[in-house]
DNA sequence: CCGTTAGGTTACTTGCGAGTAGGCACCCCG
DNA sequence: CGGGGTGCCTACTCGCAAGTAACCTAACGG
């Protein structure tokens, strides 16, 4: 007896495609996060989304299709997220500090995004892994750049290069593990995660135990 | 006609219940590894181990507990190949460096207990993400307790045990990523990767450029 | 004011896979 | 040579969730 809801039950108001997708998407985000893929059912994100589950199947295809869209779309935010914190024109030092603020900070305001990404899509095998794997090496791509312009401008590119990637992997690595021990250590704030791992990995443990501090330069 | 099977088609012989236990876990932990908690069914398990399905849950329980048991055994085969490695008299670096060869060389040589552990047992909420989350802080605090002496025996302590933890998770992170791309890449040779490690957590990205390189004592 | 289409739904079919009931066969021990 | 216990299997039940058929209705153009 509200005003509202006065016709059937609760039938969804009529809304233009593009805004059922996108609700349809957030609460498919929100869900396999919560469950992982297998265990996630369609029934679930209809409920969710607030919208019955052909239109889920019409508008996104089947359950395959409907996670390889979350996965592409929080990457692309992601990555996107990530680049537009990176000023180009810095020292290699400050664009790697800026690069992981930007991460935490994407992953502490979508967490949701960033568990379906890393935790959920990565134990299906097959095509899932592939989209996010293609994400985490263009990521691995941006720190071996930095790193290898770094040996470069002092004469070591041979070197840098040869192991380049594979540490920028182990770099990248160590972020996004990280995060995921962050999810699970929420206490800590999210600036001093960076500065961890900035430490860790500019300075080296042999230079902490000298009592050496890395920090951004004013 | 050959001379074997000669009753029945194929039925399997009698064998004590701890060697059908055995070949069962190895079974699992293959099929597991392969498809994940949620889709690895039963009755791939029962065929590999080639066995009938009763039979599992005869002797390991239901899905969920013969999961369980993978892990634990798997964990647990991990961590002692890893302590064994390590020569607890040694200077910091040369703990690290054995430990980090220690666990590749279980990764190479045990690469589906690896995947299970890793990539599939996180992705499964609840009791087996704490399972597997056990293993981890049992490494982390390995890791720790080494950065927080080396930091100790230099006066450091304080400073060393705010972060300690923080750090030895990323590189614990850093560890396993690294080992995740090398299923990838299986092309570089084990023992490189602990010295790209080495070399990354080390030294740091501020000494490597300068032409630093860390190798083991003589 | 009527047809057509795009948004929306209920209620079904279907298949797959977890878990089980009940029974056969081998071997040891008396 | 029996029993009985332990190893092992065939052949089912049954529930859940993916995907679909068939239908309803608001709105807009002509």
């Amino acid at each position: 007896m509200t005003e509202e809801a006065r016709r059937s039950p609760e039938r969804a108001k009529r809304l233009p495609r593009a805004v059922r997708e996108k609700q349809i998407l957030d609460a498919a985000v929100q869900v396999f996060s919560r469950h992982g893929y297998h265990s996630a059912s369609m029934d679930e994100v209809s409920e969710v989304a607030g919208v019955s589950k052909p239109m889920i199947y019409s508008y996104l295809g089947a359950k395959e299709d409907l996670f390889i869209h979350c996965i592409r779309r929080e990457a692309n935010r992601l990555l996107a997220a990530v680049e537009a914190g990176i000023k180009p024109d810095l020292a290699p030092d400050m664009q790697l500090w800026h690069g992981l603020r930007s991460f935490y900070a994407f992953v502490a305001e979508y967490r949701e995004s960033w568990t379906v990404l890393h935790r959920q899509a990565m134990s299906v095998g097959g095509p899932f892994a592939d989209e996010v794997n293609a994400m985490r090496e263009r990521a691995i791509e941006l720190v071996a750049a930095l790193v290898v312009s770094a040996g470069a401008r002092r004469g070591l590119a041979e070197q840098a290069e040869s192991s380049g990637e594979g540490m920028a992997a182990a770099l990248v690595g160590a972020a996004e593990s990280l995060a995921d021990w962050w999810l699970d250590h929420s206490d800590v704030p999210d600036g001093v995660l960076a500065s961890w791992l900035m430490n860790l990995v500019w300075l080296g443990f042999n230079d902490l135990v000298e009592g050496a501090v890395w920090k951004p330069a004013e």
